[in-house]
DNA sequence: CTGAAAGCGCTTACAG
DNA sequence: CTGAAAGCGCTTACAG
């Protein structure tokens, strides 16, 4: 005779199973691990010992047909490329994990009838709540239909008022680069940013500029020197400034990959870095800005923190607590070497 | 009188209610629902029809509890920073979006025990199968526990060999890399490359190795250089083997940012790159080979694939089908205009 | 404190 | 071809 329990080999343990063992009804079983307290300690004991032996998890599904909560939720990205989303994404997940929910991960690839179908799906499967993950600032289109759970926008705002939308303060952004340079005592500002056709530079371009005239200041050029987001941009742009105005002692600009090709510009004319003129990127992306000659100053938009707290606001929106609003997120300078006090 | 149909007003509608609204029983507008043909065809269009009016969206939930599939799978990774997991993790998706399932992510952040804790949440969601994705080459121990359903290793691979594992060919892609400086007449090539801790790192230098041995070359320096796998190492290192051997004529570096490194020093030198000194990267990093000067020619281990195959091989694995078994995909060389045929 | 029963929304033999 | 019934694994009133 065997001590084994009986496990009917290829299956898993369900409550029946536990109940069974432990002597006791499949409700009191259900209880007792549940923690409801109408259980008497010895009872929730055998059963929580039955369990244990069965190795039994509690089938989720079942749990979730019952009409409550599913402990999902669904993570809807435009693009897992851009390295935007992933800092996010992480954010979120952590925020999940902490609370024993379970996150379904759908890339729409910026294509409309993908991320509807994806919405389907994941109503299907029930889920509690949506995050939308956009990968540009630009404001997008609500999603489509009739969407019978909450959702959080995240980066992207969405593009009605009424929905909850979490996203990083890009005027603010501009304004604490402007700001940490003029504390520095740099007063011949330039500014070298990506395409106007993005929110995102049209945003710090404009806290620039407010920062700058806060000062008293007006900004080396007249005005943004827009392009794309490049090295190759920055390099270009940079010869442009200095040629132009030799007089320049900082630029501030919209991506750490720009500030990079205005690094080596002005290394390769020779300019001194930081001590002549400063420099400050913006994203704090570690791979561009913790190697390059001298080491980056950035903004960082403290985007695992914008994932995180998108995460929370759409618990509690699942909860029906206060309903929560939409929030805008400031960003911090992070100082490296390529910034310093004029002379 | 209205002529809507009879929708319980905040919930979503139920087999039950397009079997009401078509006029017949629940088995049926199942079986017509989901294409079985034992049904009338007029019977399956009133049953269409209601379903559509009522957008009826079959419970997931429901249907996976009758214990068959649930269509999810889980995706495991160990590290969403790191950029390898990402193009693995969206040719996953991708191959599994095509099949009509559903993904759930958990980022185990190198922890052995989330990772315990997220099996165990996945398993109680009954996934179909599981993914693990590694951020190293290294190989790592097998999940821990009875695992239920099909895993697949992807990158990493498992350290148990009958566990099925998708890799990445970095011998094969250390020879292509030499290969194609030997083809454009380079014979004095060096290897600078990451830190020997990592199986990568060696792996590569074996194939770099071997390539120059069939060649009946030696390396330059008689072995690789190893280091770190960042610029500063590259820089430092470009400096070493140029002041040693200065007939050197071709340097085939560990990762794109050695490569980068390594191009700034040379620049810095005076030395032309391509036609003194060619130079090949490894991983094909866009952000960090399309904007360099010059460009940089690198290996691509064509991650995006691996997720793909790694995706069918579990669904093959589900659907009992021929076991799959352990596979190494080879790299692509990726020419850019670091690397040109000698003088 | 414990248990029998109903029910969540579906699918699947099994009769008719 | 159609439908009544059982059942997937759980939770939740409701009796006892």
């Amino acid at each position: 005779m065997s001590t084994e329990p009986e496990i009917p080999a290829n299956r898993a343990a369900t409550l029946t199973d536990v109940a069974k063992l432990a002597g006791v009804s499949v409700a009191t079983a259900s209880k007792a691990i549940n923690g409801r307290d109408e259980v008497r300690a010895a009872t929730r004991k055998k059963v929580l010992e039955a369990a244990e032996l069965l190795s039994f998890a509690p089938n989720a599904l079942a749990r979730g047909l019952l009409g409550g909560r599913t402990g999902t939720v669904g993570l809807l990205t435009s693009d897992l490329e851009g390295r935007f989303s992933i800092p996010i994404l992480m954010g979120a997940e952590d925020a999940f994990g902490a609370g024993q929910v379970s996150v379904f991960l759908c890339d729409a690839r910026g294509d409309a009838i993908r991320e509807r179908y994806h919405v389907r799906a994941l109503l299907s499967r029930r889920v509690d709540g949506l995050i939308v993950v956009g990968s540009r600032t630009d404001s997008r289109a609500p999603l489509a239909g009739n969407i019978p759970v909450p959702v959080v926008y995240v980066y992207a705002p969405s593009a009605d008022p009424d929905d909850i939308s979490i996203t990083v303060d890009n005027v603010g952004g501009g304004r604490l680069a402007i700001e940490h340079l003029i504390a520095y005592g740099r007063r011949n500002i330039a500014h070298i940013t990506g395409e106007a056709g993005f929110q995102a530079a049209r945003d710090r371009a404009e806290g620039a500029v407010a920062a700058l005239a806060d000062a008293g200041l007006t900004m080396i050029g007249g005005k943004p020197y827009f392009g794309s987001w490049d090295e190759t941009w920055g390099r270009a742009a940079a010869h442009i400034v200095v040629e132009r105005h030799p007089e320049v002692d900082a630029i501030f600009c919209g991506s750490d990959q720009i500030a990079r090709g205005v690094l080596e510009t002005l290394r390769d004319l020779g300019r001194d870095v930081p001590g002549s003129i400063s420099v400050i990127g913006f994203d704090n992306w570690e791979a561009i800005t913790a190697h390059s000659r001298p080491r980056l100053s950035s903004i960082d938009m403290n985007l695992e923190h914008l994932g995180a707290v998108a995460g929370r606001r759409l618990f509690a929106a699942i909860d029906g607590d206060d309903p929560p609003i939409s929030e805008q997120f400031p960003g911090r300078v992070v100082m490296r070497d390529s910034t310093a006090p004029l002379g």
